[in-house]
DNA sequence: GGATATACGGAGCATAACTCCGTTTAACAA
DNA sequence: TTGTTAAACGGAGTTATGCTCCGTATATCC
């Protein structure tokens, strides 16, 4: 019942490059907002067969997923670094301004966001656990030095900041969302009410 | 060059009768997560032809944004209720909590807010505008009445509001969302740090 | 160099969005 | 009530796009 994995052979170097390709243009279309973009159209681009790109992405969101989770796992990574460099609160505060800078940056999260959560949802199956992993680590730290009240929930924090992600249109946008990280650290300390 | 309306005929009362058949078999679709339904079948559900919902609205996204439309309106008459009822900040609180409950009981808000906003963005040009007014309107009162900050952007808080709904799933999430709330709350208070 | 698993490509199918236009009907006036 | 007409209807047909299928090509290994 285990699941055997026999790797008779190493995988081919064309395979693994054409999957490289297709995300190297999917990630620039959808950054560039052509999140609609026709599946025929990034094959195209990415200089393969519509077949090609079905085999390795089965339908639109498990490619949407692809270049999406790569982004996430990178903003995941910053947090074990952003721990040991400052103080707790700090250190959150650090990150979910990261996280804002991301977004705005690159436009690639708040839209391939929308779109998938009405779908399966099996997007945030994952995704959510490492994000999840990463904004606990650094609200239990600092509930942990006392600085935070003890009942915060760190999903409340990264949903908040998630939807900030969704308005990311409009100008002076940046702005307001790092004012919003201010009033979430505020309202979660334990000195207040 | 004014825009001159000659009304000559009252309008149809077939027509205003589809199109009311048309929303509510829409919204019905909606909420139950049929997010996702042919347009031909939403026009033989309300017993109508295709192009008869055609004519209505012009693509699927005028379709759910007139569903959304309506709802975002009934939420919002609620601000001045509430801001006659309670006392500047618990009326924010009251109004605040309510948006949590509506979305938790109708999903129309949350998936018909997907897939719109990577669109054209046309929608959130208008029912943002109903939603900004609401909340404020109820902010604007709290910050007068020297209980909130004078810095606080009514906007960043039905953000952090709007984020809450895409993670509308999982268990527990609706008592996680109404801790939100309070973190919002005590993170914009006068008093805090 | 031969065998074979692995990957490629793109024609073709299915589905759903959207258009077009001939037919029907509600509103108004005489 | 009946005639006129603007307004609305319906659904066949067009187009666009997601996705499948399978014969061909090639990287890997022996």
């Amino acid at each position: 019942m285990t699941d055997v994995k026999k790797p008779r052979r190493r995988p081919r170097s064309d395979g693994q490059r054409n999957r490289q390709q297709l995300l190297d243009v999917a990630k620039a279309a959808f950054t560039v907002g052509e999140v609609d973009i026709p599946l025929d159209e990034v094959a195209r681009r990415a200089g393969v067969g519509i077949g090609t790109l079905y085999r390795h992405f089965p339908n639109r969101d498990a490619l949407i997923e692809a270049v999406y989770r790569a982004e996430l796992d990178r903003l995941a990574e910053a947090a074990p670094v952003l721990a040991a460099q400052h103080p707790p609160v700090e250190a959150l505060r650090a990150w979910m301004r990261l996280f804002v800078d991301y977004i705005a940056a690159k436009q690639v999260i708040a839209p391939a966001l929308n779109g998938l959560v009405g779908g399966t949802g099996a997007l945030y199956a994952h995704s959510g656990d490492v994000l999840k992993a990463a904004v606990n680590s650094l609200v239990s730290a600092a509930i942990a030095a006392g600085e935070f009240r003890a009942d915060i929930d760190p999903l409340d924090l990264l949903r908040a900041l998630a939807g900030v992600s969704n308005f990311s249109a409009g100008p002076g946008w940046e702005g307001s969302a790092k004012r919003l990280v201010d009033i979430l650290i505020t309202g979660s300390r334990s000195s207040a009410s």
